[in-house]
DNA sequence: ATTCACATGTAAAGGGTTACATGATTGG
DNA sequence: CCAATCATGTAACCCTTTACATGTGAAT
């Protein structure tokens, strides 16, 4: 019932995820996964204890399900001043957040390492940022068929249209830089032919 | 001594400005903000933790240097099992963390909220990450200026430009979905006029 | 018979942030 | 005189991750 409880990003993430449909913390884990968790993420035990902060703040409820052949499950709503807490949040301004980056992190100190090896790490990044991208690419295009009216700002539907877009600039930047910097090793090589020998 | 203990992010990062020159816990703070801190981040209290974490592991030591006008300050340099370390780290490869961000996930759950809000929230960003990337580009054009002569993927200052050319990347497509996303309200409020009033 | 999917949690540890404590010197 | 810079740390807290604990029913 107290809402002087200060809400988590997993929190709002949470409730985001109950706004659109009431689930149990299981479902939330399983849903949490995709789209969402392209851009967050948590794991189950959290979920769960996340829940339990929520409820007691008065955010969610929750009323048990029975089920014949299930075990007991816990299905979570939305209450009031939940859903009043998740709208204002969603257009407060976002405070710049301190980056972490392992990759650029190496790169700074890239000029350690063997040239051969470095060309290797940032060949296996831009693959991985390859296959991701088709597979957003693969998602919007799913997306946008099965919605060809268009997908307007106010519909549950554009969250995913939107998270998805936001997956395609990063993924297409990612991999941009990816081959910049190999093709930076290999100009390199080219340059500096057999050096080491 | 004994190197069975897990190298953080955070220490591999202090090793890589060790790497470059033996500095002090204070210039580390000072030397993380930038250009490290486009990328990576640390509070000062963290780091004087780290920097006797990494010291027990063997992989840096210091030396006192009394200073006459300022406090005595512990000078940190990389040991040979240091170097070493770091050198290995840089290569391996990066497994994908989970991701966070918080902009995205607002845009999840944006449907919910109020358009005029939800644009000024993504003109803000815009404008920040606008501002990012000129001063990204700024810097580049100044190392750009002092190196004429190239920077080679094995000088020091191959990290600053590899880490600079990262940040514009990211910057720029941050700044083009925002802009994507202003324009998907904008083209909501022509095809939906006065709909509130 | 065993694994997978459903379903909910507790406990501990790790890593990061914030707050606090201390003290000298230099510049405005 | 006060703020800023130099210089080092401790303690507490918060969020997240990992490991562990428990149990049923359906499918292979």
């Amino acid at each position: 019932m107290e809402d002087n409880h200060i809400i988590t990003t997993l929190g709002y993430a949470l409730l985001a995820l109950v706004a659109r449909q009431a689930s149990s913390g299981y479902d939330l884990a399983q849903r949490l996964k995709r789209p969402i968790g392209f851009f967050w993420s948590a794991n189950p035990s959290h979920i769960y204890s996340e829940l339990a902060r929520l409820e007691k703040a008065g955010l969610i409820t929750h009323q048990s399900i029975e089920q014949a052949t299930r075990p007991t499950k816990k299905l979570f709503s939305l209450t009031e001043s939940g859903q009043a807490a998740l709208r204002d949040w969603v257009t407060t301004s976002v405070e710049p957040a301190p980056p972490h980056d392992e990759l650029v992190l190496r790169a700074y100190a890239i000029w350690l390492a063997d040239p051969d090896k470095a060309i290797q790490l940032f060949q296996r990044q831009k693959e991985y940022h390859k296959a991701r991208l088709a597979e957003y690419r693969q998602i919007l295009a799913r997306i946008e068929r099965t919605h060809e009216a268009g997908i307007t700002v106010t519909m549950p539907e554009f969250g995913n249209y939107a998270t998805l877009h936001a997956g395609i600039y990063s993924e297409q930047a990612a991999l941009g830089w990816c081959h910049w910097m190999v093709d930076q090793f290999e100009r390199h090589a080219r340059q500096d032919p057999e050096q080491e020998k």
